[in-house]
DNA sequence: TCTGGGGTCCTAGGACCC
DNA sequence: TCTGGGGTCCTAGGACCC
């Protein structure tokens, strides 16, 4: 049975919402409607685009560029500060206002949901009818708008989504794929990046039905495995289900820009310690375990590097996840400048793996951990950790 | 004042086992 | 007397997405 699924996706996420809170602040300018970007701050060494209006990508300015570079391109550019706290706050509304159409709903990203409404379609006689009242609806509640693309599966819905924009529904029915996606350039096909592109640049493979008719075996000396999966997205086929069980992560990452490069041990294992504790009640929080703890590492040359150590017992303890931290970090260069420094626990699950151990238990660590928790959530910005992690250097 | 941050997935290559 | 072959697990690195 064919299957009915939307992706709807929310026009210049961090643009628009910010967009609303400054008019609902009394702001008495729409800045989707002049040429301006959401930008992170240049001396915390943030400075690139995260988000543009339609009149700044007239300018030529693409996101993750860098501000410096976008400001050339359009000398008066507005520049707006990320609000991330309340970029969370909206897409809940969006997610939660979404959810009452169907139970297969699956939040894709911070702006992004598939709904899976095949078996929910009779309760909507026209389906792009019930596409242009979600559509409509969201506009009027929250002020921002969406592109809806409706399709049979998730690929299709994803491509139909991304047509033309803003505020606009497509279809990408199967029996569309040939007239409105084979003629698209192949860069416009999700997964195919800028490496990919050009790869297929040299076997001629310049549009998605190129690629959709190429031969499976000529592929495979670039792409390998992947040429079976290239050639079915360009042909529109996907079968993966929409997804609406409680997400769980494969894996809770974080890293820090530094103000400025440094190899300096004591800063760099405070920092640790810090990220350490956030990640740890990231996953405490979720109640996951790491398996595996690895830190990375980006130096002044923009080199990025990772070390990762699988372990025996799976843990979220903040001080267990720092030892092993530590043990990783005495693997690197130290003569290296370091720019960028993170942690990232993977091979993350629901349930504690433990080996028995006839010498030491860590369920004294597992309850002194929780004691802290719930001391620091009650007091907001007080964190409390054991007192040798601050002694030791 | 060049170049963010949080994810997922894949592959190559080494270690180790039988 | 000159180096197998299959399988699995692990680490490092890279591509891609938003």
């Amino acid at each position: 049975m064919k299957r009915i699924i939307f992706h709807v996706d929310v026009n210049n996420a961090f643009l628009s919402w910010t967009a609303v809170y400054l008019l609902k602040n009394g702001y008495d300018k729409d800045i989707r409607e002049v040429p301006s970007v959401i930008a992170g701050d240049e001396k915390s060494r943030h400075g690139i685009v995260l988000a543009k209006s339609p009149l700044a990508k007239k300018y030529g300015i693409v996101s993750a560029e860098t501000l410096y570079s976008a400001r050339r391109k359009c000398k008066n550019l507005e520049v707006f500060p990320p609000q991330y706290d309340f970029y969370m706050e909206m897409s809940n509304l969006f997610y939660n206002y979404l959810k009452d159409y169907t139970p297969l709903i699956e939040k894709a990203s911070i702006d992004e949901c598939f709904l899976d409404l095949t078996n929910t379609k009779y309760l909507y006689d026209d389906i792009l009818f019930l596409a242009y009242k979600i559509k409509n609806e969201i506009k009027e509640k929250f002020g921002f708008t969406v592109n809806i693309g409706i399709a049979n599966n998730k690929l299709c819905a994803k491509m139909a989504s991304d047509f033309t924009k803003p505020d606009k529904v497509h279809t990408l029915f199967m029996e569309e794929v040939k007239d409105k996606m084979y003629p698209l350039p192949v860069s416009d096909l999700l997964f195919v990046g800028k490496n990919t592109t050009e790869l297929l640049k040299k076997i001629n493979i310049n549009t998605i039905g190129d690629l959709a008719n190429a031969n499976e075996l000529t592929l495979k000396k670039y792409f390998k495995n992947r040429s079976r999966d290239l050639i079915n997205a360009a042909n529109g086929i996907d079968d993966s289900p929409v997804i609406s069980d409680p997400f769980i992560n494969k894996c809770i990452s974080i890293s820090r820009t530094l103000v400025e490069d440094t190899n300096n041990e004591k800063t760099l294992k405070r920092i640790l310690l810090d990220m350490s504790d956030i990640v740890g009640l990231r996953a405490r929080k979720k109640n996951l375990f790491a398996s595996t703890i690895a830190i990375t590492f980006k130096t002044s040359s923009f080199k990025s590097y990772s070390h990762q150590e699988k372990l025996i017992n799976s843990t979220n303890n903040t001080m267990e996840i720092y030892k092993k931290v530590l043990s990783l970090y005495e693997n690197i260069d130290k003569n290296e400048k370091i720019r960028n420094i993170g942690i990232r626990l993977d091979n993350l699950k629901n349930i504690k793996k433990e080996q028995v151990s006839l010498f030491e238990s860590n369920k004294a660590n597992d309850n002194l951990q929780e004691v802290i928790d719930k001391i620091n959530s009650k007091y907001d910005n007080s964190i409390i950790m054991p007192a040798i992690f601050y002694e030791k250097k």
